[in-house]
DNA sequence: TCGCAGATTACCT
DNA sequence: GGTAATCTGCGAG
């Protein structure tokens, strides 16, 4: 791949020592490699520690589920939801604070068959569309429970790959100038707080879904309606 | 472009 | 026991 390189140093542990809205917009650019496949980050979000953040996961304080949170720096926290999908997040602060960063979405640049194989769905999915989503980016990584608390700093999961390096291989400049923060999204609390960072311009940064309220079973609510069946 | 269904988990009452 | 959850794929218009 001509003068972009995939190996280099991965991110020390102090990187992830710092407060999560500071290590989001760092983390842009840089490439997180698992196994055959690579992924250059265009999209994060930052979330706070118990108390302060109510879209947090640790904003009620520690449970099971978000231990991994209060963990040390540099730690993967993969969780479950909506029964089907996986989101992955690197933890953020010196252990106990409880906050992370979620990895939103991702251009493959490395091991794109690999990638696309891991898709569950038969539709052919443009290349763009691989890691576009945090859902689609876990998938793409091939990251699932069984990566829950695993240190990604050790692995040398987080490699720092500087924004130059994944400009000269996909032909776009990514410097620090390009970087654009925003509200959150998805979520249905704290949606002022501009903790969302993202490439601009870049075609897999996700587009703006704003929190949509769970429809409730309409037979089940509707007082006006008598159910036909 | 928009709206909804899907299926599991963990937390809260 | 009830409900919300850091979402995605698909179908309709």
């Amino acid at each position: 791949m001509g003068g972009g390189q995939l190996s280099s140093a991965p991110l020390p542990r102090s990187f992830f020592e710092r407060p999560s809205h500071e290590v989001a917009p760092d983390l842009l650019g840089r490439v997180l490699v698992h196994g055959p496949v690579a992924v250059r980050l265009t999209e994060v979000e930052a979330y706070g520690g118990p108390g302060e953040d109510p879209a947090a996961h640790t904003y009620r304080g520690k449970t099971p589920r978000n231990a991994v949170m209060f963990g040390p720096p540099g730690h993967l926290y993969v969780y479950f939801t909506y029964g089907m999908h996986f989101c992955a997040n690197l933890v953020c602060l010196p252990e106990g604070f409880g906050s992370a960063v979620l990895l939103r979405a991702g251009e493959v640049v490395a091991g794109l068959e690999e990638a696309r194989a891991r898709r569950s769905s038969a539709r052919r999915v443009p290349d763009r569309d691989l890691a576009r989503g945090p859902a689609r980016l876990t998938m793409a990584l091939s990251l699932a429970r069984e990566h829950n608390g695993l240190d990604a700093v050790r692995e040398g999961l987080a490699a720092g790959q500087p924004h130059q390096a994944a400009a000269v291989l996909e032909g776009l400049p990514a410097g620090p100038e390009l970087i654009r923060s925003g509200p959150r999204t998805g979520i249905s609390t704290a949606k002022e707080t501009p903790w969302r960072f993202w490439i601009d311009g870049d075609p897999t940064v996700s587009p703006y879904r704003a929190h949509v309220p769970r429809r409730r079973n309409a037979a089940a609510t509707s007082v006006g309606e008598v159910p036909s069946s």
